[in-house]
DNA sequence: AAAACATATTGACAAATTTCGATGTATTAC
DNA sequence: GTAATACATCGAAATTTGTCAATATGTTTT
């Protein structure tokens, strides 16, 4: 079991690492196999493959397989969810006069 | 020097902890002081240093100094940036036709 | 001025994450 | 069927992150 801030948390894990990123920013220009991320990163096949897994387990990209290869492109569903509960984390209750502590 | 991609994924380094969520959901009823923030945590002060400095410096969360307190909220600049980022990370481009790779 | 309080900083350690090389498993090409 | 390709998994090393206790700094209270 896990607690909704784990869950959310694992959601924005997607987003916090430089490779990662970079990953996205390809798969902005359409699905894209793991042969081709590889040849535009400065990192090991294994490595990529590790990084696949958390965007693939976070619910941002969405992985097709086809024979020997994987297609990656973006989950529209995941890409919504994280927008909506980043939405939901950053949002301030109406002010209801409410006291702050020390003063 | 940072590159675009490290900037970013420092944007979302704010999200990406159990502890760091609680903090933001209990800034959503508003400013909060550091001592109160501390009460509804089970991390040490240091810790809480630790986190809120993160949060500051992603962005996120204001510091408002007041005699020896200091008071936290949403920056809701820094909020709207990280929802563009997010947006803009996830954005596919408009279909050009244009080729995968291996098949 | 001394004591108490709020927060930041430091150094050490533990835990998690990133990375690699080696190896395993399919699938495709010859 | 053998070789080559794409990808996953494993174990180990390196790095980063989260945590604490101790200490430092500044503010308020008495």
């Amino acid at each position: 079991m896990s607690t909704k801030y784990q869950e959310n948390a694992f959601i924005f894990k997607a987003f916090c690492d430089e490779n990662r990123l970079m990953i996205l920013e390809m798969l902005q220009s359409g699905e894209k196999c793991g042969c081709v991320l590889l040849e535009n990163l400065n990192i090991g096949q294994s490595t990529l493959s590790h990084h696949m897994k958390i965007l693939v387990d976070s619910g941002i990209v969405s992985p097709r397989k086809d024979g020997k290869w994987t297609h990656y492109s973006f989950s529209t569903d995941g890409v919504k969810n994280a927008k909506e509960v980043l939405h939901q984390l950053t949002q301030v209750e109406e002010a209801i006069d409410r006291e702050d502590c020390c003063e």
